[in-house]
DNA sequence: TCGATTTTGTAACAATTGTTACAGCACATG
DNA sequence: CATGTGCTGTAACAATTGTTACAAAATCGA
């Protein structure tokens, strides 16, 4: 239960508080192997799911069947945390295990008690949870980039940051393509587009700003 | 205060039980007239704010300045309420009044209060909290769309609901254009394709569904 | 009712993205 | 080293959306 002790929920309480905590609370470990699913959009989301081992990535279908991705989770991170309540508290996601993986599962009655008992647990709750919304609503703000050269000048000057240098892309390009919501060819013409533009010096997953002001507007020109 | 004891937020409190709430409690009523900025995207999310009266819109920018609008809200509900916690507690859009708006605001520490106070409020918070997430989620599957006639036939379904029948649109051609983050006359061409197209007749604000069949089709094309 | 304002309808052209297909490259494995 | 798999680069064509501009129709307020 080290992993647990990890978890943003349980920030500010030390492992023996844990234990004690979870003295009285029915909990599982679940585990699923590479490619499983998870949960399927549009199930229940009864239960506080939490990553102890291995990853998993939450996509989003679209209506033709295309997938969204959406993001990657490892450990400590807490699962589709925002979906236990309300009116409909369904899983808007798939989440597909990447690999080999092991969830703290805690059903939502048990959670429940673990609200009403621990106030830090409760304000850690609530921080997470506003934590998520403001990712949904990045998400939205992303998607609602109208070109893929905006996406790509956003999602570049992210991950260099703002010292210059070369950077190895994290993910393949049919992977940010999916995550872009466009398609992997489209990707790459626009990577070629802003090389031969001179923004950007590409070379497979190498790259380089060569300049950031064009990128910014760019940025700018969504 | 007959508003307030409507809000979800304080379902199955009555109104004795309220006021005995509120008590000790330091809130404020604040009123805005037609077209005042309430919050900026990127403001601190310091306080729970109810509507007790008018409209207020929900708009985010997007890099290029285009607005793309994300919801009206009316009494009783609460506003940017997934936002108040958390590192990053900013709102992400601009809240702008439609017409003469009254709030009730009740600071972020007032709030922790309430919460610690009552286990109603409480639950009703993590229940609104996870609709309000279901709904950005929403939002997100809905700009995934791919094209604009595949967000129409999305957005007439939902209005029209399964009776056929006309129906007349709720909002203008540029309020629906802004919603689905298009350009207006791409918008009017959407529509005018579909009615030729046979899939709908439409007349001005007044639309009719010709062929359901064709239309959730076009909804699975995205 | 009239004038002003807003909304709708539309065309033509430009820009961007999707689709399909294939070749070449990089990496891992036997 | 050879082979298989996955990734990248790219071209050509099709489809869709954006932009600009203007006329006509609808709506609103005095």
């Amino acid at each position: 239960m080290n992993v647990l002790s990890k978890c943003p929920l349980f920030k500010g309480i030390n492992p023996e508080e844990l234990n004690a905590l979870l003295k009285d609370i029915h909990y599982q470990i679940k585990k699923y192997q590479k490619g499983q699913m998870i949960a399927m959009s549009g199930d229940k989301c009864n239960a506080l799911m939490i990553m102890l081992k291995g990853s998993v990535k939450g996509e989003m279908m679209d209506p033709s069947g295309k997938s969204i991705k959406i993001e990657d989770i490892e450990p400590p991170k807490p699962l589709a945390i925002a979906f236990i309540f309300g009116e409909e508290n369904t899983c808007p996601v798939n989440i597909v295990a990447n690999n080999d993986v092991e969830l703290f599962r805690l059903p939502k009655d048990s959670m429940i008690k673990l609200l009403q008992k621990s106030a830090i647990f409760l304000n850690n709750f609530m921080d997470i949870i506003s934590n998520r919304a403001q990712f949904l609503s990045e998400k939205i703000r992303f998607l609602s980039f109208q070109t893929i050269r905006g996406k790509l000048a956003h999602y570049l000057l992210q991950i260099v940051g703002p010292v210059d240098g070369e950077v190895i892309l994290p993910k393949s390009q049919e992977e940010l393509a999916t995550m872009f919501g466009v398609t992997r060819p489209s990707l790459g013409r626009a990577i070629r587009d802003m090389h031969n533009d001179g923004l950007i010096e590409a070379k497979g997953k190498s790259i380089r700003i060569l300049d950031r002001k064009l990128l910014i507007q760019q940025l700018k020109k969504g």
